[in-house]
DNA sequence: GGTCGACGCTAGAACGTTCTAGAAGTAGGC
DNA sequence: GCCTACTTCTAGAACGTTCTAGCGTCGACC
């Protein structure tokens, strides 16, 4: 008979193996591989050498069945968006620095928010962080009254969810402060329609006009999330008289289309036309776009956001005060320049 | 005292919960919920009624725990991919079908492919699909070992591991003859580097060439993965002597950098040059980029690889024909027309 | 009228872990 | 020598589910 104890070959190993290979008790392994007081050093060698021998690997779910608390966070996110992308990155870092795992449950053409998080639910996560969710108020305060749910990167009116956001409003202000500094007096913005901030963001524009002295000169063409609906509004743009020599635009994403449009008629930008994007994604970053945006601080929403997680579940968390707003900043890159004449 | 038998105050109901109320043990109320037989119709509508009265849902763990079975089945994918993006949803429809779950893991920027692995390991996943990993092909072979293992869009030259990937050489073969149809006879490629596909894709182009007898006009421009990698390439293409009129491109990405760059130089896509992407992304798919593609098929892929998963669980596997290779198809677009003159 | 099978249901164990309670053993203080 | 305190360890139960085995009851068959 040879030895079959790897880890490669059947019945996956388990404390009891473990506990019989090093000579003691199964809840002494137990401590040991917790790292949890209660064991002498020699023991904890032992013990050690034996769980390596064997391969062994704690089964998370045993341990979350038995366990009190899961320290599991469930996360939504859409795998079509590429800033979820960056939040998935954060939260992984923020939930491991103070000792928590993350379960991620997509959103697909396929598969609504709903499928995601009621496959969440059943998952023994303690809390829920939900990143720019479409989801109806009221079904996030059901939610909400059964476990803490935190929501990112979209305003919610219902007081009883805790929010973690961008000040997109802010956002737009200083988008709109850097081209009146380059003296441009006719700005447009293209709109994101329904998307999540879209409204935040078309009020910081209006606001920043009007204490600026340029309401007049308000322009808001409608746009949406992809460069498509950014390209439509470009053409719209071009036919504006008089044209404005600036625009902000929703996100990144719409921009490289007001950008593709812009270029294809002729016009030279930062040259002819200023644009200016929002989210600092990865395409804003590309030397070719070089596009000057409004960053979101991705560290910092998803660090918030997993404290307020982790808060509310040590009920250290206020109950007032659900919605932290992070202040944005600009990234000046290529596509902004003083206006032509 | 008010009812808190709700969903949403402290302890969770369990099936002891359902079955006091229904006034049944607690393993009739598992069949019920089950679907499994074993019980009449009254008796199903009766604790069917009392479970969602209690608003009970099955703690999954408790029951991966007891099972044989997990039914789930982990995925390792790439959050910065958008590619990947469009799998994972094929994926799910995928497993649905066949009644598996599963469990994603995400790689990032601060999170590598043993780490998502890894926390995969300890979930009680069945199999392992991995999205176009980067990990060694010994350890894929070790993983293979303890696991069922399916490799998605990446050649691995390990016979033990299983792979699903698209004939990349099949797909660059298509996009030359495209273009040789069109009347092209200098056609550039820029190419992959080290990514996943980029050597089969290359030799497809080699061999595509020799086969129509222009060998001689061969020419590969050192490109990647992203937009920034295609706009140096298309600046190389531009000092070339004599120039050519055409260029397949590793990937959508890389393209969309070579279409930038050729359009700031002053030529026309496709008057003066045509271009070929790879991957039919939703960035091809926009309507002012309209890239003329190669389009895999993500939605085999994605049935193939939860197909095999599944058969390898089965033992229905065959212990040959570990590789699958799914056709491409070519989508003409808006990037590709005769050469000038 | 007894055996058989099917049906509807239940008792008890099992999955792999962690918790509680407590048992040995050692050491120190009086 | 006894009490207390501490350390190291173990027995047994518990988490919520599903599996195995088996118990009644009913009807049918010979």
């Amino acid at each position: 008979m040879t030895d079959v104890s790897g880890p490669s070959r059947g019945r996956r190993t388990t404390l009891a193996d473990v506990a019989a290979r090093a000579g003691v008790s199964v809840p002494l392994v137990s401590i040991v591989m917790r790292d949890a007081p209660g064991a002498s050093a020699a023991t904890r060698e032992r013990v050690r050498r034996a769980a390596e021998e064997l391969g062994y690997r704690p089964d998370i779910r045993a341990r979350l069945l038995r366990r009190a608390r899961s320290r599991l966070i469930g996360v939504v996110f859409g795998v079509q968006h590429p800033f979820h992308g960056d939040l998935v990155s954060g939260l992984y870092t923020a939930a491991e620095a103070v000792g928590y795992e993350l379960a991620l449950s997509a959103v697909t053409p396929g598969r609504d928010e709903r499928r995601a998080v009621a496959s969440l639910l059943q998952d023994r996560c303690e809390a829920l962080i939900l990143l720019g969710p479409q989801l109806a108020a009221s079904d996030l305060a059901e939610l909400t009254a059964r476990m803490p749910v935190v929501v990112v990167a979209r305003a919610v009116r219902n007081r009883a969810v805790d929010v973690v956001r961008t000040d997109d409003a802010a956002g737009l202000h200083l988008a709109v402060d850097h081209l009146v500094e380059l003296g441009h007096t006719r700005i447009a913005h293209v709109d994101g329609g329904r998307a999540p901030g879209a409204a935040e963001r078309r009020r910081g524009y209006r606001k920043a006009l009007h204490e600026h002295g340029l309401g007049a000169g308000e322009l808001v063409l409608s746009g949406g999330l992809t460069e498509d609906e950014g390209a439509a509004a470009a053409r719209a743009l071009l036919e504006a008289d008089p044209r404005p020599t600036a625009a902000t635009v929703f996100n990144d994403r719409c921009a490289t289309g007001v950008l593709d449009v812009l270029r294809r008629a002729g016009l030279s930008v930062p040259r002819d036309v200023s644009v200016v994007g929002f989210d600092d994604s990865s395409l804003a970053r590309l030397s070719h776009v070089a596009l000057t945006t409004v960053a979101q601080d991705t560290e910092r929403l998803t660090a918030l956001a997993v404290a307020r997680a982790t808060a509310r579940l040590d009920g250290t968390a206020p109950a007032s005060e659900r919605e932290q707003v992070v202040p944005p900043h600009l990234v000046v890159r290529g596509t902004t320049a003083p206006p032509p004449g």
